[in-house]
DNA sequence: GATGAATGAGCCTTCATTCAT
DNA sequence: GATGAATGAAGGCTCATTCAT
C-alpha cells in the first residue's frame, strides 16, 4: 500500500475527518480503519489506543493550522497585511473544515474535546496560547506603526481570537455573501482601532 | 423523600452537574441516580431516556441563565448599569458553574453538545439568539444615550457575547484577582466605545 | 368500585384478554391494571405474582370453555346432535376468542404457555384430557347407536380434538364463508364415519 | 475452533436447542454463547440481533425438516410407501427434537412463536403450507391408485398434518411402546380410507 | 383495602482491544 | 507487518415486585 510513514498519515487523516464530523464517541475504530482502507487491527500497529489516536489527531490539526497561519502572514510586513492574512486564512480553514466534514452549519462543537481527555485539552490550550501570541505580535506591530496605543494588548489579543473565530463562523452559520462577510471583517478591524463607532 | 416535583428537580440538578463535569458519554444513568440518592429505575419514572434527560438539562440551564440575566439588568435604566449588570452576572454564573461542577478550570467545553443531538443544539442556538438580543437592546440603549453610533450593532452584539464570555472565563483560567478582572471588564467596555486605545 | 369477588374477576378478565392478545411476556402488570381500571399495586392484593395470575387465567379460561361445551351438549340426546353442538360451540369459542383479542388471524399460538410454567402446562394437559373424555363419550354414544364400530375410540377421540380445532381455525385463517365452513364440518364427521370418501 | 461457516452453524444449533427447550424469552444470549462455547459478543458477529437469530433458527429448523421429509419419501413410488415414510420420519423428528432438547415430554409448545415476531410467523405458515402440499401429493397419488375418492383432498391434507403430528406426539406423551404406536399409525391410515370403522 | 412511586436485577447490544494466523 | 474474528466489560432500559401513605 504505502510506506509506514504514509499509512500512519492516512489513518490520521481518516480519523481527523471522522472525529471532526461525528465526534469522538460516535466514531469507532472500525469506521476509521474502513475509511483508511485498512484492517481494524492495523490501526493498533500505529496507535496504541483510540485515545492516543485522538491525541495525535489533535496534534495533527494544530500543527496544520499553525503552519498554515504562520506561512500565510510571513510574506506581509505590515500590520494590516498580516492581520488580513490571518483573518482570511482562519476563515478559510473554518470553511474548509466545515465543507470537508459536512459539518452541520450550525454545529458549534468544532473544538470539542472528550471530557477527561486531559492531554488533548492541554494541547489545545497550548495551541490557543500560540495563536494568541501570533495575534499579539501582529497587534504590537500595529502599535509600532502607530495605529493605536494600549497597555493591554495581551488581553485584547486573547479576546481577538474569539472575535475573529465568531466572525468566521458567522459567515457559514448565517450563509453570508462575500460582500457582507468582507464588511464584517472591516467592522472587526475597525472595532479594534476605534470601537463601535 | 420529597414530592414529585422536587424529585424531578433533584435528578435534573444531579444530571446537570454530572453532564457538565463529565460530559454526556462519560456520565451514566447509574451515576446520576446515585448522585441524586435514588435508584436507577427511578430516573426513568421522570425522564423517558438519557437523551431526553439531557435535553431537559439543557432547557433547565438555559432557563436559569436567561431568568437570572434578565432579572439582573431589569433594575438598571441606563446603558452602563445594564451592561455592567450583564457582565457581572454572566461572570458569576460562569464562576458558579465551574465551582459547582468542579470543572477543570481550563475546560473550554462548557456548552458541548453530544453529536447528533439536534434538539439540544437547536435549543442552544435559540438561547444564544435570545442572549444576543438582550445585548443588542443594551447596545441600542447606549447608542440612544449617544455613547456611540453604528449601523452594525447586530453584528457587534453577536461578537460581544463571545468577548464577554472569554473575559469571564479568563478570570478563572488565569486565576485573576478581582482588581485585574475589573480592569479587564473596563477594557472590554472601553473597546466598545473607542477601540483598543 | 365493586366487591372483592368482582374486582378479582375484573382483573382476571383483563389479564385473560391481554395474555391472549399479546402473550405472557409482552403483557405487563401495568397494562393489566390499567385495563382493569385499577392501580398496579392492587393486582398484588388479589394475586401474589404475575405467574400466579397467569395460572388463574388459564384456570379461568379452561373453566369457561368446559362449562360452555358441557352445557351446550347437555340438551342433546343423540350422537349427531351432541357432536354438532360440540363442533359449533368450539368453533364459536375460537371465533370469539379471535375477535375479542383482535388476534392476528394467522396466529397459531392460541394455547401458548410460557416455558417453564409447569403448573399452567399441567392444567392445560388435564383440561385436554377432560375435553377428550367428552368427545369419547360422544363417540361411544355414536357407537351405541351403531354408527360405527371401533376398538380404538380413545385414540380417535384424542385425534378428533385436533381435527376439530383445525377445522375451526381454518374458517378464520382462510376466511371461509359460512357455507364452505359447514361443508368442512360435514366432511369432518363423514371422515369419522366412512373415511375420505 | 472452526471455520466461519461452521461457527455460525454451531451458534445456530445451540440457539435452536435452547429456544426449543426454554422458549425465546427464557433464552438469553449469554446462555446461547456459553452453550456454543464462545463469547457473548461473538454471537453478534454472525447474527445482528436476538430476533434475527431466532428467525434464522426457524428457517434452519424448517429447512432441515422439509429436506428430510422430502428425501425420505422420494424413494417410494406408491401411496402407502410414501405415506408411511412421511409418518415415520415426522415421528422420528418429533422424537429427536424432544430428546435433543430435553423437552418436557408433555410440552405442546414446539412451534411457539414470540408474539409480534411476524416474520417468524410467516415462515412457519409458509412451511406448513409446503408440508400440506406434500401430503396432498401423496393423497392424490392414493386417489390415483383408487384407494379413495374425494373432492376435498385439500381440506383433508390440512387436517392430516395435525392428525399425524398428534399421533407422533402421543407416542412420547404416553410413552407408547413400538407395537402400540404402530397400531395407531395403522389406525390413522385406516381412518383415511374407511373412517372409524 | 388501594395506590403508584421506587427499586434493582437482568438483558440486549456496542465496541475498544487482543491475538492467532 | 496486516488482518479480522473473538472477546467481555459496560451501559441503557424494562418491568415484576415492594412498601409507605
Amino acid at each position: 500500500m504505502a510506506r509506514k510513514k504514509e499509512k500512519r498519515e492516512i489513518i490520521l487523516m481518516s480519523a481527523a475527518e471522522l472525529f471532526a464530523k461525528n465526534g469522538f464517541h460516535e466514531t469507532n475504530i472500525t469506521d476509521i480503519a474502513h475509511s483508511a482502507g485498512i484492517g481494524k487491527g492495523t490501526v493498533y500497529e500505529y496507535f496504541s489506543s483510540k485515545d492516543e489516536l485522538y491525541i495525535e489527531v489533535v496534534k495533527f490539526n494544530i500543527e496544520r493550522y499553525l503552519t498554515r497561519i504562520r506561512t500565510s502572514i510571513l510574506c506581509f510586513n505590515h500590520f494590516e497585511g498580516k492581520l488580513n492574512a490571518f483573518i482570511d486564512h482562519h476563515s478559510d480553514i473554518v470553511q474548509e473544515n466545515m465543507r470537508a466534514t459536512g459539518m452541520m452549519i450550525e454545529n458549534p462543537n468544532q473544538f470539542k474535546i472528550p471530557n477527561g481527555m486531559q492531554e488533548a485539552l492541554k494541547l489545545l490550550l497550548t495551541a490557543r496560547f500560540e495563536v494568541v501570541q501570533i495575534i499579539l505580535d501582529i497587534l504590537e506591530l500595529g502599535q509600532a506603526e502607530g495605529r493605536f496605543s494600549s497597555s493591554a494588548l495581551s488581553y485584547y489579543s486573547d479576546l481577538f481570537f474569539d472575535m475573529l473565530n465568531r466572525t468566521a463562523m458567522r459567515k457559514y452559520i448565517f450563509k453570508l455573501d462575500e460582500a457582507t462577510f468582507n464588511k464584517e471583517k472591516d467592522l472587526l478591524v475597525q472595532m479594534l482601532v476605534k470601537g463601535i463607532n
